[in-house]
DNA sequence: TATGAGGGGGAGGAGGGCCTCACCCTTTCG
DNA sequence: CGAAAGGGTGAGGCCCTCCTCCCCCTCATA
């Protein structure tokens, strides 16, 4: 029993990646009609004034401040604003509901999640992102090396010594002892066998 | 001048949003063929062993280790790997090149970059998002209030003076005046008053 | 004039990440 | 056996953010 009148959505200035993926996405929706894409922050107010949709998706990252969804909030109050966020955190999206957004997801959520959370929020229903699991699938990514770090991984493609190498870095052997041992461990490796065995042809080719 | 023979890519799971967004993306470019999308990253070596892309798109969050691009380098040398990653700070595109990628690219480049470095990464050259540059229209967000600068914003926009605040907060009112003082700043706004006009209708549904 | 609200700067402590180094142990290999 | 490489733990220092509080000042207003 869906609605027979479309949704209206109208969403802002986001990647050019993601803009095009909500692009199809709402228009996998029959009852979500988008109305105006890539719209700039600046001129939201006035695209918000002549088309009075039901839902705008506004992009948190182009927000300057927090209250600036509050000031569309007051000024256009028939229309829920759905703020998408990169990977906000609890805080943040209690913030902006606070602030008066009807909805904060992340851009990790689920295709048909963010359409159930238009339908959603064109009604008034309040969205909040899982706390922590959505995630789980695109994890924060692996484990960066630190600076110091990669000096020493660098040193130890090269199948210098711990010695060798703290005289190179002027460091104690205990200290790069150490850094190894954190590179190891973020590789997932075991030896500098088998670090050199992988790493066959790195950083050849210049950056350009 | 483009060539006659397309580049054949095949790029792996990303976000629902950014896949859709990938995919149109390269239908938009003639000379670049979308072979598979959305693999798992546990199937990448079985799908770049069947299909040998010119170009496999990688995702930066997917990966567990640093390293995980390098087994992809070695194992399959002949296909181009492109990191995608959300915010790529230049040590992690360094280490993601280190180890045999061939371009690392921000999801917020613009649609024609990612198509470009596309094609040169097909040709080898190596593509690295600007140091600083192309985040500035979708900048870090909004200042985000620490927690105890929301308590205080709280109260502030029930209209408490200084001392009520820092009485029910148990802390000393100078506290409380650093507090609003950070509160009113990343806001944007100046006075209290200002803070009490907006945020007519903050929270007022639940959660649900 | 006295009070509260505002801006500006700074100090001290807690907590976290990173760098440095130290000690303990086992395993590997010439 | 001895040396190097590995794992485990923990210390101290540096730097950053956040919280707490202190001082200085101006301005509006009862």
């Amino acid at each position: 029993m869906p609605d027979r009148t479309p949704i209206t959505v109208v969403f802002g200035r986001f990647e050019d990646l993601v803009s095009r993926g909500l692009r199809v996405l709402i228009d996998e929706d029959p009852n979500i009609h988008l109305v105006v894409a890539d719209v700039e922050w600046d001129q939201l107010p006035a695209v918000l004034d002549i088309n009075k949709p039901h839902v705008a998706i506004v992009n948190f990252g182009s927000l300057g401040s927090a209250i600036d969804v509050n000031r569309l909030h007051v000024q256009f109050p028939s229309t829920r604003l759905v703020v998408l966020a990169s990977r906000p955190s609890q805080a943040e999206c209690n913030q902006m509901l606070a602030f008066g957004a009807t909805a904060c997801l992340s851009k990790e959520t689920q295709a048909r999640d963010i359409l159930n959370a238009i339908h959603l929020a064109s009604r008034g229903l309040h969205v909040l992102p899982r706390t922590k699991a959505e995630l789980a699938p695109f994890d924060t990514g692996p484990d960066l090396l630190t600076p110091r770090e990669a000096d020493v991984l660098e040193l130890l493609q090269q199948g210098r010594s711990n010695a060798e190498i703290a005289a190179t870095l002027h460091v104690g052997i205990e200290t790069v002892r150490t850094h190894a041992r954190s590179v190891f461990r973020k590789l997932g490796v075991k030896t500098r066998r088998e670090l050199a065995s992988l790493t066959g042809s790195g950083s050849s080719g210049r950056t350009l």
